[in-house]
DNA sequence: CATGAATGAGCTTTCATTCAT
DNA sequence: TATGAATGAAAGCTCATTCAT
């Protein structure tokens, strides 16, 4: 038995080895430009190796996307307990996301390149769907507590403060070029920036009719 | 001279029609799926005619980006002079974006698509830079007015407030799959998170200890 | 025109070239043993030029065979008329294919290697069948004719025969390896086994009552 | 020592239940579009476990042939006994190749893809020859006896008349697409195609001239 | 100026075979 | 003995780009 389970942990270091290779180079050029040679070489392994693990390029893709989806959903939830009210629980999803970007930077790729053309059967992507409504469905919980209980603004629509504030966060943490740009023009760092945003979003949410912040 | 002039002029024709052709598949595919020989069917030239008015398949796409922040620019430019004050300008500014984006939707590839390996060495990046530069300072400009008049807050910063006015400009537009999924799950249109982004945008930047709207 | 008509030429020359090229590399390996490079390197091409030529590998062997199978009609059509009687066309006939196999030998690969895959969708097959079939029904015309005007047995089925026919000759032409075995062992030239057989068809098939040959 | 024996039946029976899975597969597919992974999947085995037992793909599939050329020698060879004259051992040894057909379909893969590359010095293919060659001697033989007994026609070649009827047997027990077309387009049934052949064979060897069928 | 033809580099994927365990 | 894992070699095919005409 000690055995079966070794070498099914050192299969499993395989496979997620190879979806960080194939991380970290999607995220550094983009799904499109990478090809399976480099992840295979970047893995150390023979590029016919990665079909062991697996199908496909797509399924590579998919299952880092996925595997972004679902830690970032668990944080979210937790952070989403956390908080005591709608208001907190606000600020508690926005530094989910913070923290979910800082410990796993590479996940984020998923939002850029979301846009690759999956083969349409593709159940799991059905899965990968499914989760990220989840998050999303969080987010709005918290807004339409918030309105509830007072401590947002009880004038604003849950769903589309949510989709703003899911834009906002991905946003600033996954700066564009031509953001980053900008931001040397003007010698703004990152952690500013992000700091700056997430005071905007509580400032521009909460109910500053009731509370003194 | 007719005759030169005239020659240029179907040259610069025959140009703008590749351009035309290019922005509309790079919209719908992405420019990695697109190859040029669908550019060059789309014009209705030869394969190997198009290298003759652009260097590689590069230049067809900065050169389409360029354009746009060309226009964007104006666009920008033209609105920032019809507002009175800060705020207005803001208002104003919001609104250019979204002029750009009805009347130039394929121009907005250039914000997702942004991410091409471009050759570092190419100047026309330069080019490009500059002139979205030119764009950004608008914005800051807008916020610094307001923020000196009392139309904005004045406790923000214009800068970080136009990266994050652009941001959400940008993706409110832009809208990502995943977004659309969510806006598809709740029933709601692409205009009304657009009416809803710019309600938004403007309560949270303006002075609502001085101004009543 | 000419040089539209030369540059025509040069391009069906070519073609040509990689049929004929391809051709003896399936005689003599079998289709699946042939790679695209090994054409290409017959024609002294780059591998991706045959595919401005042929959509794929399926193609440039369809090709061959539909090409064999109409140069087989036209030798059969016309030996058809040549004959007086049944007996004489079956005659003419059975010439027929031989006088295909020597002048183009390679094109029997045709009979061997059906066997392919070929994706179902393909109109082409409908073609090369039908051409086949009109081959086909030669046969069974002569044997019928000669039925009825007493210069073959009359109590033979004509299709059937046909069908015993067309396998013997086939067989005869194209040896396997195991036949040429077998000849070599007892010293028998291809020659001798052809005259052999043409011999032996006639001989079983006329109507040795009527006729004293 | 009934240990070893014990091992040693299983271990042929393993062997045995490769070939069986193999024969099957090429019989279907066709030798080169047979994968080791299909075959292994189809014996419940490893696909490298398979290397146990066979050097490699192209011995399996020289077992396989050898194995039917073994068992259609023995049934040949029976019938060929059975025979008391020349022209009912040329009966008994047609009828021996249709028994062989309808009980070891499979072994049929034999004739079509013998034109197998094989790597020249295989000796096992001397073995294959050897046995090929009896089955074939046993053909000569009886039509040398028909000859001489005056059961068969006196004016033809034994060695040339057995390939002939070797060739018309094989056709008409593995029909090509092509042939299989043909009967369906006039609605003729295997069993009376082969039938009608037996019948063919029979009257075009028989001494007609003595005997009264 | 325009283009048809050609190509090299590179892609994803498959598969027979080897090898450490 | 049996196998899972790994891989090299090769396949078919695509595409941006070049070049002679």
């Amino acid at each position: 038995m000690t055995i079966i389970s070794r070498k099914q942990r050192e299969k499993e270091m395989r496979r997620r080895n190879i979806l960080q290779s194939a991380e970290k180079l999607f995220y550094q050029k983009g799904y499109e430009k990478v090809t399976m040679n480099e992840i295979a070489q970047e893995t150390e392994l023979a590029r016919s190796t990665l079909y062991l693990y697996f199908k496909n390029k797509e399924e590579i893709y998919l299952a880092i996307t996925l595997k972004g989806s679902e830690i970032l959903k668990e944080i979210l939830t937790k952070n989403f307990e956390k908080g005591q009210n709608g208001l907190e629980k606000i600020e508690m999803l926005t530094k989910a996301f913070i923290k979910f970007y800082t410990e796993y930077p590479l996940y984020y790729l998923s939002r850029f390149y979301y846009q690759v053309p999956f083969n349409q059967e593709y159940q799991k992507i059905d899965d990968l769907n499914k989760i990220r409504t989840e998050s999303f469905v969080l987010v709005v919980k918290a807004f339409q507590e918030g309105i509830d209980d007072g401590t947002l603004q009880t004038d604003q629509d849950p769903v589309k403060s949510a989709l703003i504030l899911s834009s906002l966060i991905q946003n600033v943490l996954n700066l564009t070029p031509t953001t980053k740009m900008h931001m040397e023009t003007y010698g703004i760092t990152h952690d500013e920036l992000i700091d700056y945003t997430i005071d905007f979003i509580i400032k521009s949410v909460q109910n500053y009719k009731k509370t003194n912040r």
